[in-house]
DNA sequence: GCGTTGAAAGACAGGTCTGTCTTTGCTAGA
DNA sequence: TCTAGCAAAGACAGACCTGTCTTTCAACGC
């Protein structure tokens, strides 16, 4: 039971949230805390209370189903949260960089801490020719390229090699993460501000720009 | 057909391979690859030319075959191979450090490229109470002590915090070359370069001491 | 009020998985 | 040579998976 909605939610032939959106929620929903595999398609139907039928009419395969997931993925997590957050603080392109840990930061402390789907569908499926490790490839090729136009407006000149060290650090620190290491942002934060005064476009620090403690270089691990 | 042993491997009752060693080798080829959710007991106990009541006999769930498996994969992969790696380049302790990263290029760049087992195990198992999941985790872990050594030896202060920052490089690198940058290696020892100096304990620069190109600071991606 | 449409509910087929049990045949030792 | 024991081979149970099909029921237009 639980949240089994027992609201109706249909008001009539036109409902108040289509079956189709109940199916996208439910999906996103179970899809980003347990992975694709581990989640069977009865599941989705059974919380989503539409009919198996009709997840099949709106998906023809549970592959359907996992590229529609991975691109609301982006929707809500990429762009509706990382990059609406990280535009949300504001400040010069070095410091939209470092806010991007920042708001890891917030994010690895969460208990219900899920995880890139990205990379979870990327290691989860090794078949090179799978069209959902690919998708999931393609969209974290743009996040990069967020990152890529920060490094641009930031006046960095390789801004594709800057872009994928950014990556590595970003992904490095949300393995981490998962492993249970919640001071992961801010350690891959110190390491970026490495990267950005090597490339000579660190500004002083603003100081407590988020309310966000500091981190200070050398401190114990919980 | 393809590699199906049609030698027998058996002289006797005492195998010239035992039947146990069998089942670990075939086990360790297929996890290492496809990871443990992907392949099924039968193809394990069909490869490895045993009874499966032999195998369950030996372990009595796949659970502990798991678990025998990232044992193996310590053995092999991280002390056999990366650290003996390590070592055998020599030099100082800094230079060690990103020796590792030499020592990633080679592997980013074999086409049978299999990912690190510990992290694909800890991102396919979400329950954080699985004793497979923690397994992998510990292993991990030993990794790390062997970075903490390393960052000790070469007189860093913080040596732990140090070696989980190292180690956000090494696990963001090998996430890199999953999705395909082969570069992603070169990128990291770019960045642990930076690390190093930071901590005052970077040598002038060991010319081209492992015989790989000496990475430009600026180069475009493939 | 009535027929039509569409979705919910769930049975079903065919496949896969883990783990157990039975049969068969080979090997070792007396 | 004969017997005891072990392992290979594979059938099997029970659970789960994806995808299809049927039945039942409720809402809408006319």
């Amino acid at each position: 039971m639980a949240s089994t909605d027992s609201t109706p939610a249909l008001i009539s032939r036109g409902r108040a949230v289509t079956a189709r959106e109940r199916i996208d929620q439910t999906a996103y929903a179970l899809f980003s805390r347990r992975g694709i595999r581990a989640v069977g398609v009865d599941e989705v139907v059974a919380r989503s209370g539409v009919a198996k039928m009709t997840l099949y009419r709106h998906y023809p395969s549970k592959g359907h189903l996992a590229l529609a997931f991975l691109r609301r993925r982006e929707e809500l997590w990429t762009r509706g949260w990382l990059q609406a957050e990280v535009e949300r603080r504001g400040g010069p392109p070095a410091a939209r960089l470092l806010a991007i840990f920042d708001v890891f930061d917030k994010w690895f402390r969460r208990s219900d801490f899920e995880g890139c789907s990205f990379i979870n569908v990327l290691l989860e499926i090794d078949d090179e020719k799978n069209p959902v490790r690919i998708a999931a490839v393609a969209h974290l090729a743009t996040i990069r390229a967020f990152l890529r136009q920060l490094a641009v407006d930031a006046g960095i000149s390789s801004a594709d090699s800057f872009a994928r060290r950014w990556h590595i650090l970003m992904k490095g620190s949300i393995v981490a993460a998962g492993e249970g290491d919640v001071e992961a942002a801010l350690r891959a934060r110190e390491i970026g501000r490495l990267l950005l005064a090597h490339e000579g476009v660190l500004e002083p620090e603003p100081v407590a720009r988020t309310g966000v403690a500091r981190p200070v270089r050398k401190h114990r691990v919980r």
